[in-house]
DNA sequence: CATGAATGAGGATTCATTCAT
DNA sequence: GATGAATGAATCCTCATTCAT
C-alpha cells in the first residue's frame, strides 16, 4: 500500500524543514556544534525522524550544503558574458550579486566553514570548488568582452574574477545580518570598479 | 623555593609551543574537532601538562586567537594615514598587507571560523571586532586624505575600508595554501582599484 | 467479512516463512544481533508485518526456538527403550541420531545459543530442558535394558545418557556445516561406545 | 614521572578485575547483552574506566575469550602422547581434563557462545579453532600409540579425538554450574570409553 | 491485513576536566 | 610542575514498537 500523494507532501515538507533548520544550526554553530537534538527540536520532530529522513549527520551536513548550492548557481550565473553592451551587463550582474549575497547570510557561513575547513569535508569542499571556479570561468568571458571592446582596462582576468568573488564573499562574512539594504547599495559601485572600467 | 630563570624560560616556552600548535589545530579542524589530547600530542607535552598553562580549552581556544591578533595588529596598521603621497603610501600598505595576509593562512582560517559563528565565540569576536574597527578607522583616514588631495575619487570611506578588507581576507580564504608569490604580486594592483584611484 | 480460505493458507505460509528466516538469523547472529528489519527483509515481507504475525522479538525469538522443537521431538524419541534385540535398537536409534544431528545445523547453533545462556531466556531454556529429559529418561529405559540383558556393562544410565546427548550436540557444535556424510558415518560407531556394547 | 610500582600493580588488578567480570558477563548475556555499563558497574569501576583498560567492546570481547585461552592451552595440553603405559596415561588424562572443564564453567558458555556464531565473531574464532586443532593433534598422538600397543581398538584417531573434545564440551554445556563432584567423577570412565579401551 | 513513518529509550564511544602521585 | 588514570555528561546512532493510512 504506497503512501497517499498528501503524505508524500507532508513528508517533503518535513524534509525541507529539518534541512532548513540544519542549515541554520551549521552555520551558526558549526559541525560539531550542532547536534542532532538540536536540530530535532528546531524542526519539532522528533530524534528519531531526523533520522528517517538523513542517514546520519554526515549526509544531512552534505545535504545542508549541497542542495541549495544547486539553486544559488543558476542565480548567481545569470549573466550574459558575450552581450555587446559590456557595462550595462556588469552593472546589472553585480547589482544581482549584491542583492544575492546579501540575502545569503547564514548559508554562506556555512560555506566558508567548509572552505577554511576543507581539509575535513573535501568531498563536500570539492563540490562548491566546482562551482567557485564555473563562476569564476564564467566572469572570465564577460571581463574578456569588456577588455576587447575597450571598456575594462587589461588586467588578469582570471584574477579579477577571484578577486571579485573573494570581495563577495569577504563583504557578507563581515557583515552582520542586520545590515540596511542602503549599506549593500553602496557596494555596487565599488565591487564594479574591481573590473577596471574606463572611467570617461 | 622560586623557579630558576632557566625553569620560567623552559615555561614560557612550552606554553608557546603548545599555542602555536592549538592555533593550527583548532585552524584545520574547528573548535570541537580539537581535542586537548592532539594538541598535547601535537606539542609533544603530556596531556595533563596542557592544563597547566591553560585553565581550560576555552581559554586556550581565546589565547589562540587572541595572542597572534597582538602580533598582526600592529602589522596591518603600519601605514601613515597622513603621508602626502597617498599614491606611494597607498602602493606600500597593499603590498604590505597582501604579504601579510597571503602568510596568514592557518590562523586566518581560525579568524573566518569565529567570525562566521559570531553567536558561539562572542567574547573572542569582540576582540576581532574592535581590532577591525579599529583597522577600518586608520584606513578611512587614509582614503579621506587621498580624496582631499584629488588623487581619489570620492567615495564613502568606511565603505571602501570594508571592502578592502573583505577582498583581503576573501582572497586568503578563496586561495588554497600553495598558491605561489605571483599570484598575490598580481592581486596588488586589482586591490588597490578599490580605492578609486584616478587614472592619469 | 471472514477470510477466504486461500488468504488463510497464504497467511499460513508467510508465517512460516518468516518464522523459517528467524530461525536462520537468529542463530547466525544472535538474539539481539538479529533485528525486525533483517527478518523482514530475509522474508520478503515489509517491517510491519512481522509484528502482524508475531506480537514482538521475544515472541518470535520463543517461537523460533520451540516450534521447530516440536518437529524434532518426535523424531528423536522415535526408538524402542523395550525392544528385545538392544543391540539392532541402539545401532539404528544411533544412526538415526546422527543423521538428524548432521542436519540439524544452523537450528542447534540456537539451541545451544539459548542452553549457555539460560539465565536470560529462562522461559524458552525450560521447554528445552524439559525435552532434554523427556529425551534422557527414554534413554535410560533402552540403556538399563541392555545391562539388564548382559549386553551393556554396568554404568548409571543417566550419566550415559547424558554423556550421549552431549556428545551429539558436542560433535554438531565443533563440526563445520559442510562436513561431509561420511564423517557423520564414521562417527557413529565411536558413539555406540558410550553404552558400553560389550564386545564379543 | 612514571607510575609508582604500587600504581602500575593496582592498575593491573583492575585490569584484571574488570575482564574477570566481562568474562562472566558476556558468558550469561552474549556480546549485545552485556553493556559496558554493566561491566563497570560489576567491576566496581565508572563507566569511562572501562574505555581506559580496553580500546573498545570488541577488544574487551576478544580479550576475554583470548587472555584465560592461554591458561587453559598448557594445562588441557598436559599429557605425553608417547608415554608407554597408554592406560595409565589415558585415565590420568581424562580425570584431569574432567576436573578442568568441571570448572570452566562461565569461560566455556563464552567458547561456545563463538563457536555458535562462528560467522559473527571471525577473528576470534580463529584463535579457538587453532586451540581446537593442535588439542586433537596432540590426542591423536596419543590414541595412535595405543592401538599401536594394542591397548585401544583401531578407529579413526582424529574421530575419537573429535569425540572426545566434543563430549567435553557437550557436558559442561548441558550441566548446570552446581552439579556437584560425584556427577563428573562419574564421567570419567564413561568418557574414557570412547577412546575404545580393550576390556580384559 | 500491510505498510512504513514516528518515536525515544538504550548503547558505544569520546572527551573535558579533576586530582592523586 | 608533570603526568595520566578516573569520571560521567553528551553525542551519534540503532531498533523495537506503535499507529495512522
Amino acid at each position: 500500500m504506497p503512501l497517499s500523494e498528501q503524505q508524500i507532501l507532508i513528508m517533503k515538507q518535513k524534509r525541507e524543514k529539518i534541512l532548513q533548520e540544519a542549515i541554520v544550526l551549521f552555520s551558526r554553530l558549526g559541525y560539531e556544534g550542532t547536534t542532532i537534538k538540536k536540530v530535532a527540536a528546531a524542526s519539532g520532530v522528533s530524534f528519531g525522524t531526523v533520522f528517517t529522513y538523513f542517514e546520519n549527520k554526515d549526509q544531512l551536513f552534505h545535504a545542508a550544503i549541497v542542495e541549495p548550492l544547486e539553486e544559488y548557481r543558476s542565480e548567481l550565473l545569470d549573466f550574459n558574458p558575450n552581450e555587446t553592451d559590456v557595462f550595462v551587463e556588469l552593472e546589472k550582474m553585480v547589482t544581482n550579486h549584491i542583492k544575492i549575497f546579501s540575502e545569503l547570510s547564514e548559508y554562506l557561513s556555512l560555506i566558508v566553514h567548509i572552505i577554511g575547513q576543507h581539509h575535513r569535508f573535501e568531498t563536500t569542499f570539492k563540490e562548491i570548488d566546482q562551482f567557485y571556479n564555473e563562476f569564476r570561468e564564467k566572469l572570465v568571458e564577460l571581463i574578456t568582452s569588456g577588455q576587447d571592446a575597450g571598456i575594462l582596462f587589461e588586467q588578469e582576468p582570471i584574477h579579477v574574477a577571484t578577486a571579485y568573488f573573494s570581495l563577495l564573499m569577504g563583504i557578507r562574512l563581515n557583515t552582520p545580518d542586520g545590515a540596511d539594504d542602503q549599506f549593500w547599495v553602496n557596494i555596487i559601485p565599488i565591487a564594479i570598479q574591481l573590473f577596471g572600467l574606463k572611467r570617461s
